[in-house]
DNA sequence: GCCAACGTTGGC
DNA sequence: GCCAACGTTGGC
């Protein structure tokens, strides 16, 4: 099955990607996605060896900072039913899950960060999506042509 | 901290 | 099944 792309966002105040790097194996399950276009992404979509671009938001300056894989397809998002979590949802259930998630791994920091002002200054990402006004979806497909050109920016080759 | 844009909820 | 109210996101 061919790769892939994706961008994932991510607070980092909350998760960085360097939270990633650091985490055990460089690997996190990606819990609490509660929208179900993301959801859908991730259980239906998403496939071990597909691509991610990290994209840290709220914060300055926004934009991508590096490359994660998928290492685990979707599963059930356990957090959803544990009432001790943040992301806790009454409707879900271990026999009716509500919620999935996938596992990511970190693999490459850029040299220079690609802002979300470099992303919107480049025309031809003008139809990426996380350049849209009001676009909030945490999970997004990105196609292999945006895809490559993030990663010459961020490269220092864009 | 503001606020526009968006997704979800719930009354009808 | 409509839609107003509400809560959240996320750039600025």
């Amino acid at each position: 099955m061919a790769t892939k792309y994706w961008l994932m966002k991510s607070e980092p105040d909350c998760f960085s990607f360097d939270d990633l790097k650091n985490s055990p194996h460089s690997t996190t399950h990606w819990d609490g996605v509660r929208n179900y276009q993301a959801r859908n992404f991730m259980r239906d979509e998403m496939q071990v060896g597909d691509l991610i671009l990290f994209y840290h938001s709220s914060c300055k300056p926004a934009g991508i900072v590096g490359i994660a894989e998928v290492v685990r397809a979707g599963y059930p998002d356990h957090t959803a039913w544990d009432p001790n979590s943040d992301h806790f949802d009454p409707k879900a259930s271990p026999e009716n899950p509500r919620w999935y998630m996938v596992d990511i791994r970190w693999k490459e920091k850029f040299p220079k960060m690609v802002t979300l002002q470099a992303l919107k200054a480049n025309l031809e990402l003008a139809n990426m999506k996380v350049v849209q006004r009001g676009q909030r979806l945490s999970v997004q497909p990105v196609t292999p042509e945006e895809f490559q050109m993030v990663y010459d920016m961020g490269r220092g080759n864009g």
